[in-house]
DNA sequence: CCGTGATTTCAGAATTTTCTGAAATCTATG
DNA sequence: CATAGATTTCAGAAAATTCTGAAATCACGG
């Protein structure tokens, strides 16, 4: 690997980090090369970069291709493939939130649906069924939030994230307005 | 394995989920046992329940206590300890959130504001620097949402995700309100 | 402070994952 | 449709991780 320093650190970190999440180091440093080049990279360019093996890039970038994290870009008169990553970090973090729903949220919700349809042979199994159907209710929770609130534009959530806590007090407002207006009604 | 098949599916799905996160199998496996366990369980409770060996077991439970994901009951006239899980589903949330912050998002954070200090050498380096402080910045207005809101009650936590989306009409009404006021106060 | 049982440690075995290089496949062009 | 460059596949090598059993440590009651 040959990078100048700043760019080294990051895609090093990178790979570490990746190795903490679900995806391999290689595949951690690819990502974070593209992320950072001001130009849609070729293969080769990240072998290069890298200094790990063609076949190993060609690999990385199948998954990063099946999880949405990069794309493919065309260069004129160029027949190798060129990929870059989207540069709106903000589709980057919608990418990544739907992806990983996808593999690790999905597929746990289906179990639970599936284990609380059945009967219970005992006691133990019983008391194991509340357990699910507790955690099945608050995956669901999560779930419709999140349906709800990645379908707003970058604008509207960035407004909302700026809010953070503070939305609690509007909640406190219209509480206070609708309790009004009730009141009124039922006087 | 030799379990209720209620159970016994619920602890093999999250074995294979927990090694889609950074958890290894025995431990996802440990920690779906104690979840839906009427009672406490000791160790060898668990080698019995799973089949796996006592020291497997044993560095299993140290993983998930510095995850605080289990916690030590001690059952009156038994020397050995005993396990459980938090049974607040909530609960259990928060500590999720929390420790995957601190391993997966703290660190990164650091580094980004590392590599931020540093002076760069070339434009290859500046855009470099351009797209991390981008990504700093996402990163830092998740976190200071998160801060934000994990120090609601639950039930405060509850209310604002049934709400959704909808918290955005809120937004809207808001702005109206305080247009009109600045309005007035213009003219 | 000894003995008993519970727990942890740790070196190496077993397993799983990652990576490579060679061969196969694909694809645009003359 | 032959060729050359680009890309993918895949079997096995290399590396990393997980798991085990034996030994060490700990901790409590007598």
């Amino acid at each position: 690997m040959n990078l100048p320093p700043l760019i080294q650190s990051f895609v090093l970190h990178f790979g570490e980090m990746g190795s903490r999440w679900g995806i391999n180091r290689t595949v951690g440093q690819i990502y974070a090369l593209l992320y950072v080049s001001p130009r849609p990279l070729c293969a080769d360019d990240i072998v290069e970069a890298l200094g790990v093996s063609r076949s190993n890039v060609s690999m990385g970038l199948r998954e990063l291709q099946t999880w949405n994290l990069v794309l493919l870009k065309h260069i004129p008169n160029d027949r190798r493939d060129h990929f870059t990553t989207p540069d709106d970090v903000w589709q980057i973090l919608r990418v990544l939130a739907e992806e990983r729903k996808k593999r690790e949220v999905d597929p746990t919700l289906s179990v639970l649906r599936e284990l609380l349809m059945q009967t219970p042979g005992s006691e133990e199994e019983k008391h194991a069924q509340a357990r699910l159907a507790e955690m099945h209710g608050l995956i669901e929770r999560l779930t419709t939030w999140y349906e709800d609130v990645k379908r707003l534009e970058t604008e509207r959530l960035a407004a909302l994230l700026a809010l953070g806590a503070k939305v609690t007090r509007l909640l406190e407002a219209k509480d206070k307005v609708v309790g009004l207006v009730r009141g009124r009604k039922e006087a």
